[in-house]
DNA sequence: TAAAAATCTTAAACTAGTTCATTTTTTTTC
DNA sequence: GAAAAAAAATGAACTAGTTTAAGATTTTTA
């Protein structure tokens, strides 16, 4: 069988954890929707209510949520086979708190709620699939606001950049300083001071 | 049939996301071992291979990491019908850096490694009951520290006590302020300023 | 490709929280 | 129930990161 390129980035995705069958493959990739978005549009925004969970095929994308001041927390940066979304509002069907916005042209594979929910019907297998996910991404979401509590901004601006080198080159100074934690006037000083070493 | 207490306690933690038939449930007890830890004993220590996981039936413990300068940061108090653990170190076998004390005296069950995967073998509706476990800590883990992010430790102190006020009276200043964030000078400061209102 | 918008840089004044040192109070232990 | 140990309170000097403001550079848009 001759599958898309996307479709095989979540096929490899999902067999990291379960075995599917041709037939399952197929009944899983048509349980799927297609999305795109262009640089700058949401793919969700503070109101809505989740209806997809997403797979990234292609491009970048920013979760963020807005403080009582107006000033953006970057929780995460979305690449290429990385899987995002409100799983809480998407969960509870209570409106997000989220934005998710494009930082370039992205291409998406989303599954709806009522999808979701067949898919364990069909293909039970995913309880086991999604119970292992969830279980490493709880691992490595304890594991990296454990490390970072006794870090200072500098040193999560240094891990940060060693352990994702592709994606700091993708995003703006403003856009990480959202992400470490700090306001971007103090990201610039770190990022001279660090660069002058 | 007539059970336990603690098996009560946590037949009922279990039937929040799955049925058990009567065998069921005795089987599920069966790979359950009962577990006493006297205060100030530890249940875990940095450096030790998690092999079990862990429910709590009665008392309070908590989990912490040492910093580099040796500073604990608190990640959670567990108290009753709270589940806790390394789930790292249990999942990986790689040695975890958690250390778990109790600051009561504990009644736990606790769960093997070789049982949680014989587990899934012999009732694969555990599957089920693990994904939405994951699932839901994900979204309030997530949740918690997303919201924290923002709030000052004065903020986040009136917050804990709103929360968890039950809590609140059965920990030392100490280790709330190892659990806020902060110098247990400050926590102290915070609470005398607090509560002159 | 020029104008507008957004991002980045630099610097000075400020604040939330730390550090260190000392005393008082509470809890633990024998 | 007295002595020892741990926790809590208080204060002064300090630091990582914020705020505000203004100019320089880069990116976007029409």
């Amino acid at each position: 069988m001759h599958y898309k390129k996307s479709h095989i980035l979540i096929l490899n995705n999902v067999s990291r954890f379960i075995d599917l069958t041709e037939l399952e493959k197929q009944k899983y990739l048509s349980l799927l929707t297609e999305i795109s978005v262009k640089r700058k549009a949401f793919l969700m925004q503070a109101g809505d209510i989740a209806s997809y969970e997403y797979f990234i095929t292609k491009g970048c994308l920013k979760v963020y949520t807005l403080d009582d001041d107006g000033a953006p927390h970057i929780s995460m940066f979305a690449v290429e086979d990385y899987w995002t979304g409100d799983m809480a509002s998407f969960m509870t069907k209570e409106p997000t708190s989220y934005f998710i916005k494009a930082t370039e042209d992205s291409e998406l594979l989303g599954i709806s709620r009522a999808n979701y929910e067949l898919l364990f019907q069909e293909i039970p297998k995913f309880e086991r699939f999604y119970r292992i996910l969830y279980h490493k991404s709880l691992i490595s979401y304890i594991r990296r606001s454990n490390h970072g509590i006794s870090l200072t901004a500098e040193e999560r601006y240094i891990e940060f950049k060693t352990k994702y080198p592709n994606i700091v080159n993708r995003i703006t100074q403003k856009d990480l300083a959202g992400y470490i934690g700090i306001t971007p006037e103090f990201m610039s000083k770190i990022i001279t001071k660090v660069n002058r070493r």
